[in-house]
DNA sequence: TAGTAAATGTTACACTATTACAGAACTGCG
DNA sequence: CGCAGTTCTGTAATAGTGTAACATTTACTA
């Protein structure tokens, strides 16, 4: 049977380490691309990381060290901006929420599991589902630009609390 | 090659029929499930039916003629509630708006082609792409409600205003 | 170091969605 | 019919999400 290629839980690993090699992920794609991994951006980005979790753009607004300034929605969806044209964010439009990409760098595609228990968000390569997709638009006649999956449910640890 | 079983392409096809054949639809299926069908939920299901694209709450509420009463937002949530618990109406999350379903009774699923360019919709039936959601889903122990896939881009129109 | 482009700070506003509560309309039943 | 319970509606207020506009600052480049 032809099997996802990948699927990362968002729980079930060692933070610390996930976070760090995002962060340097982030910064090898903004030097190569030549996008400024500015203050502002750094702050959107860790918040993202540490929780690991989708974050409405306000949730992040309220927890970045804004030190002073103002600081709100406008400066956050900015980032948001950037780093979603550059793949290291996603918004999850059942949610309208964001979360950072928890890929490798080169692999995309972006299948979500999005828990409606819990909220927790899992992100999945599935070469195939994307194959098929592509063929469904074909058949319209129809450009793919950005396929948007999200499979909203019940993760494994709220379907069945007793882990059977 | 495995086919997608259905796409509704929402242009080229005899709209009063189509119109009238889903009001019929809407009305059987409230009458098995006993469901009224209000004349506050029939006016969101005739805006939704003759425009036959995605339209806002907002859009519907400011389409519907409420004949002195006040008529708001509130009223068209409560019908949209209605309906897409029905599955007659589908909500657009990545357009933040809802489109009647074009589907024949006891079809379902509900995988969208979202033009980037004009705005329209066109609904498919891919059973095949839904096995392989499921099986993505099996693979992480998750358990599927509501699977959403939306597809942006552009539609044959918009992508080759010349008709090649 | 001056000129240009990029990013930021700030205010204000538009759009999307829900809560709360009182009143009206429908349903079932004695 | 007339009452009781439920469902639906009208209305106002408010919470949450996302942008526009514009002046100012910061960073790159010649």
């Amino acid at each position: 049977m032809a099997k996802t290629d990948r699927i990362i839980l968002g729980s079930c690993h060692d933070h610390d380490a996930c976070m760090a090699a995002a962060l340097a992920r982030a910064e090898a794609v903004c030097a190569r691309l030549k996008v400024r991994l500015t203050p502002n951006r750094r702050a959107v980005l860790d918040v993202l990381l540490r929780d690991h979790k989708p974050l409405s753009a306000y949730e992040i607004a309220g927890r970045i060290d804004w030190s002073g300034r103002k600081g709100g929605p406008v400066q956050v969806y900015r980032a948001l901006g950037v780093f979603e044209a550059l793949g290291l964010v996603h918004r999850i439009e059942s949610l309208n929420a964001y979360i950072a990409c928890s890929l490798r760098e080169g692999e995309h595609g972006a299948q979500f599991l999005v828990c409606q228990d819990c909220g927790r968000v899992a992100e999945a390569v599935d070469t195939r589902l994307e194959r098929d997709l592509q063929q469904l638009a074909d058949q319209a006649g129809f450009e793919v630009k950005d396929p948007v999956v999200e499979i909203k449910g019940l993760c494994r640890d709220c379907a069945d609390p007793a882990d059977g």
